[in-house]
Formats: structure tokens, C-alpha cells, sequence
DNA sequence: GTTGCCGGGCC
DNA sequence: GGCCCGGCAAC
């Protein structure tokens, strides 16, 4: 998917500061862009509104003044009528983030309370891998005493976690190999956090981060990248954490506004884990999915066929563990499918996320414990850092309707939910730690004051697949995916008390409704 | 009469 | 799929 920075494209009808672009087009009621709203409700820091063509809003704050830019791409991405919007800081820390650079605080303020906690490398591109460990290295250790920054080999390389200790080498020597010969080697690693925290827990936040199942094809690959895309990645559910990831490669990727790295939101409905799981090893040298039952088989199959090393000889250096990853083969997973029958249920991921194969065993083996429970998700972020998970809908629910969760400052929630931006409803459960709106036109995202929490992108209305594991893995889940039951025809529900768009707003200000009131559809900013 | 939105049509 | 609107049931 792609998101667009509105702001870049004023011809959009976009308008910051609240300047209203009004874009009528004949029509009955004239307006058909909706307008934006004057960004007046937040006294304090700079707010950026903007809004996208569904009427929703999207507000970010600022501390910096930089340019702020949102997009959402109606309709695009894996599910069709999704839209998303992102939000970003262009300049600075900002946009990429997070974890560029030595702004421990910059991971969307899950690392603030625990400096330097929020380091974490995500190993998708090699080539990446060696830049981060040259260019991240001197800049962290501005901030990071040495001993932090060079944790153990495991947190800079990835290697999933349950595979058998075949040839438990040295891990420092791995590490040295890995380093050497990832510029050559297929598989791409890419920092995304500087580590500062030990290795087990860089990878929970990882994990907890793991992928999203959406749409966002955008993983930002860079050329170097390519190696990847062809990788089937099991679709996870991910919280917020999961932009962050991406955002810390490379700083001219993640300048570049128009490549918008996507935060994935965790599932709004949390998923079971599947009982019967096969674990299978998955080589991931590109375009190569083969994929055998047995970890030695797998590494012959990597030493043979990918490394060229002897085919007779039984000698691993241990290389190939970069090449492979376990992979959980659902045997099952059609009984769970029929819990999902509906339509928005989240069962799964969208476009398969490319996925980064040694994070990808990780992510997988984190992934149950994300998916367990959104309680558990939830506990998971708090531990590691005070982010704030919220729930949004945007008006083009209608098209594609599913909550989203983007991770904000703690102090987000307390504005979502307590100062009501406009009509809005905002609910908080708990501590804050989520929140969820059903929020009148304008959406905002606010980051935490303070270092910066950015909210780079929000995906709205994302479909997710049933796939639960690998899609190595055949797909037995389709059968699953009965229709729904149906309504009786006929039977209409009663119509809901809360006020809808038209009431609201009125026809004069039809352009404020929703997308489905203007469309004489369900209204879904004003949900019963 | 107004409002909400289903169902269906047009592009 | 996006968009619009006739028409009907609930207010
Ligand atoms: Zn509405």
C-alpha cells in the first residue's frame, strides 16, 4: 500500500494549519472533499490536521513545527476500501525514526522510561545489517555506554531462538561471519533499533512489535532488499512496536516521505493459537522456498545448494542458520477458521508481510504470546515501555472497517479519550493502555511530548487473511472461511439512538459526514 | 416530516 | 470499487 503525505499533495484538497481547502464538485450537495477542520481544540504544541478524503482527520502534533504529513490510500492495499493515514515526521528524529540514530527516546515513547531499552535490530537486510553496525555504532555510543551497545552477537544477528544449537559456534565468530558475509548473503537485515537492551528483551519488543498482517506491502526495501520480497512471511499480528522496526534503516529511506513506512497495528481481535503445529524449516534464500521437516536437512539444502559448500560433507560452520528459519506449519487450522467467519474478522494478515527470516522465526515463536491475548499484548508493551495502543476508526470504515492500533505516548491517551476531540467518543481501558475511538472526522494522533513520539502511519480497515503460520504451509484455512450467516432478510435493525453524520453536521455540512452517511450507508463514525 | 440506511444502479 | 439515490422503516 502506499500511503501519501496529503500535505505533499495539496492538490488533494489538504490543508494544515488549519486552513481549509475546500474542493467542491458539482454534485447535489456540492462539497465533495471534505473539508478540514481547524486544528483549534489543542491549545499548546503545534497540531497538524489533516484530512483525507473520507472526512477523516488526522491531527498530529508536533513539537519541532516540522512538516507533518498524512496520506491515506483509499482503497489500496490488501483490502480494498482501507484506508489509512499516515502520519509523519518528515524531518528530524522524526521520520524514520525512531530508531535512527541515538534517540533512544524516539521508539515511539516505549523507550522513554527505560533509556536505552528501546534498541532493538531488525535483521531483514544484511547489507543494512553491516551499514547499521558501522554508522549506528559511533552514533549510539554518544548516549550508550559501550557495554550496551555491544550486547550479545544474538541481539545484532538475529538467529531464531529454537533452533537446534547445530554447531554451536562461537557465537562471537558467527556474529564476525555473519557480519562478513552478509553483503553477499541473500537474506537482508535491517536495523531497526539500536539495541540497547539485552538481546532477550530486544526481541520481545521485537516480537511483540513483530509484523503486521497488513497490507502495507511497504516494507521499505531497498534495492538491496529485493532479496526478500519473494520470502513468504507468516502473517503475525503486531502491535505498534512493528513500525519502529522498519523505520530504522536507513536514514534516506525513511526521509523520503513518499515512502512512508507503515505501522502495523495489532489485530483488534486477538487470535488463538493453533494446536497443531508442525515446525518446518524454511530455507530463505531468495526465491527459494524449500522447505524441509528437518533442521540438517535444511542446512544441507543451504550448504548444497545456496552456500556451494560439499554436498558429501556434513561440516556446518553455522552459516546457514542465517538461511533458514523454523516455521510452524498449522495443521489445523480450519476449526479455528470457523470462529472467524465474519467478514472484518481479524483472523489474519493481509498481503503476506515479507518477512525477514531470522526475525521471522523469532517473531513467530513471540507471535503466540502477542496473539494470546490483546491483554497480554498490552502487558507486554507496558513492560517495556509506556506506549499507549489506540483504537481507530476512520470514516472509510465503511469501505473496510477494522479497528487500529497505533501506539502513542502515554499522554495520548489521557487527549483521546478525556478530551474528546469533538464528538468523538474515546474509551479507555484500563491504565490507558488502550484506547479506542469512534472519533468524529478528525482523528488526531498526538505524539508525546518530550523526545518525540512520533506516530508515523496509521492503517485503518485492514482485512486480515486467516493464514496463521507460514504460508509455506498450505492453506487449509480457506475451507474455513465459510460465509457468514446471514441476516434474515428483512429484518432491519432498529435504528440506533446516536446521532449520525446528517443529524450532526446537517446537510449544509455534508461534506463533514462520513463516508457512508454521504452515501446513504450505515453511518460508521457514529456507530451504534 | 426527518433520519438512517438497504438495495440497487451507474460509471 | 466508488459513488449516488430511490425508497422504506424507524423515529
Ligand atoms: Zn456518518
Amino acid at each position: 500500500m502506499e500511503s501519501k503525505c496529503i500535505l505533499e499533495k495539496s492538490s488533494v484538497g489538504t490543508s494544515v494549519g488549519g486552513v481549509v481547502d475546500f474542493n467542491y464538485r458539482p454534485g447535489r450537495y456540492n462539497s465533495r472533499v471534505p473539508a478540514v477542520a481547524k486544528s483549534s481544540f489543542t491549545p499548546g504544541p503545534i497540531f497538524y490536521k489533516c484530512v483525507t478524503d473520507g472526512g477523516s482527520t488526522a491531527a498530529v502534533k508536533n513539537e519541532r513545527t516540522s512538516s507533518v504529513g498524512s496520506g491515506h490510500s483509499p482503497g489500496v492495499g490488501i483490502l480494498q476500501n482501507v484506508e489509512k493515514t499516515a502520519v509523519r515526521d518528515q524531518k528530524d528524529i522524526g521520520s524514520t525514526g525512531i530508531l535512527k540514530r541515538a534517540s533512544p527516546t524516539l521508539c515511539l515513547g516505549m523507550g522513554r522510561q527505560l533509556p536505552g531499552s528501546s534498541i532493538s535490530l531488525d535483521i531483514r537486510n544484511p547489507g543494512k545489517q553491516a551499514e547499521l553496525a558501522n554508522s549506528i555504532r559511533p552514533a549510539q555510543g554518544q548516549n550508550v555506554p559501550q557495554a550496551e551497545i555491544q550486547p550479545l552477537p544474538s541481539s545484532h544477528i538475529p538467529v531464531p531462538r529454537n533452533r537446534n544449537p547445530s554447531g554451536h559456534a562461537d557465537k562471537e565468530v558467527m556474529a564476525a561471519t555473519v557480519l562478513t558475509s552478509l553483503s553477499t548473503s541473500p537474506l537482508v537485515l535491517y536495523p531497526s533499533c539500536v539495541p540497547t537492551e539485552p538481546a532477550s528483551k530486544t526481541w520481545k519488543e521485537v516480537l511483540s512489535a513483530s509484523y503486521s498482517s497488513s497490507t502495507s506491502g511497504n516494507w521499505s526495501w531497498d534495492a538491496s532488499d529485493q532479496s526478500v520480497p519473494s520470502t513468504p512471511s507468516p502473517p503475525l499480528s503486531k502491535d505498534a512496536n512493528t513500525g519502529f522496526l522498519h523505520s530504522a534503516q536507513g536514514d534516506d529511506a525513511s526521509e523520503d516521505v513518499s515512502e512512508s513506512t507503515h505501522f502495523m497495528f495489532e489485530d483488534p481481535i486477538p487470535r488463538k493459537r493453533k494446536n497443531s503445529m508442525k515446525v518446518m524449516f524454511k530455507c530463505l534464500w531468495k526465491n527459494c522456498e524449500k522447505v524441509l521437516s528437518t533442521s540438517s536437512g535444511i542446512q544441507r539444502h543451504i550448504r548444497t545448494v545456496h552456500l556451494g559448500r560439499n554436498s558429501d560433507s556434513d561440516y556446518s560452520d553455522g552459516e546457514e542458520d542465517f538461511y533458514y528459519s523454523e516455521i510452524e506449519v498449522n495443521m489445523d487450522s480450519l476449526t479455528e477458521g470457523l470462529s472467524s467467519l465474519t467478514p472484518t474478522s481479524p483472523t489474519t494478515a493481509g498481503p503476506p508481510p515479507i518477512f525477514p527470516p531470522p526475525l521471522s522465526d523469532v517473531s513467530r515463536s513471540e507471535y503466540v504470546g502477542v496473539n494470546g491475548s490483546q491483554s497480554h499484548t498490552s502487558s507486554l508493551l507496558s513492560q517495556s515501555a509506556p506506549s499507549t495502543l489506540c483504537h481507530i476508526r476512520t470514516d472509510h470504515a465503511y469501505q473496510a472497517t477494522a479497528p487500529v492500533s497505533i501506539p502513542v505516548g502515554p499522554e495520548l491517551a489521557g487527549i483521546g479519550s478525556g478530551n474528546g476531540i469533538g464528538p468523538g467518543t474515546g474509551t479507555g481501558t484500563g491504565n490507558g493502555i488502550s484506547v479506542s475511538w469512534q472519533q468524529p472526522p478528525p482523528v488526531i494522533f498526538k505524539g508525546a511530548p518530550g523526545p518525540v513520539t512520533h506516530v508515523r502511519t496509521v492503517s485503518i480497515g485492514e482485512k486480515r487473511q486467516p493464514a496463521v503460520s507460514t504460508h509455506a504451509t498450505v492453506s487449509k484455512n480457506h475451507a474455513l472461511l465459510t460465509p457468514a450467516t446471514k441476516s434474515a432478510p428483512g429484518t432491519r435493525k432498529p435504528r440506533g439512538e446516536a446521532k449520525k453524520c446528517r443529524k450532526v453536521y446537517g446537510m449544509e455540512k455534508r461534506d463533514m459526514w462520513c463516508t457512508a452517511c454521504r452515501w446513504k450507508k450505515a453511518c460508521q463514525r457514529f456507530t451504534d
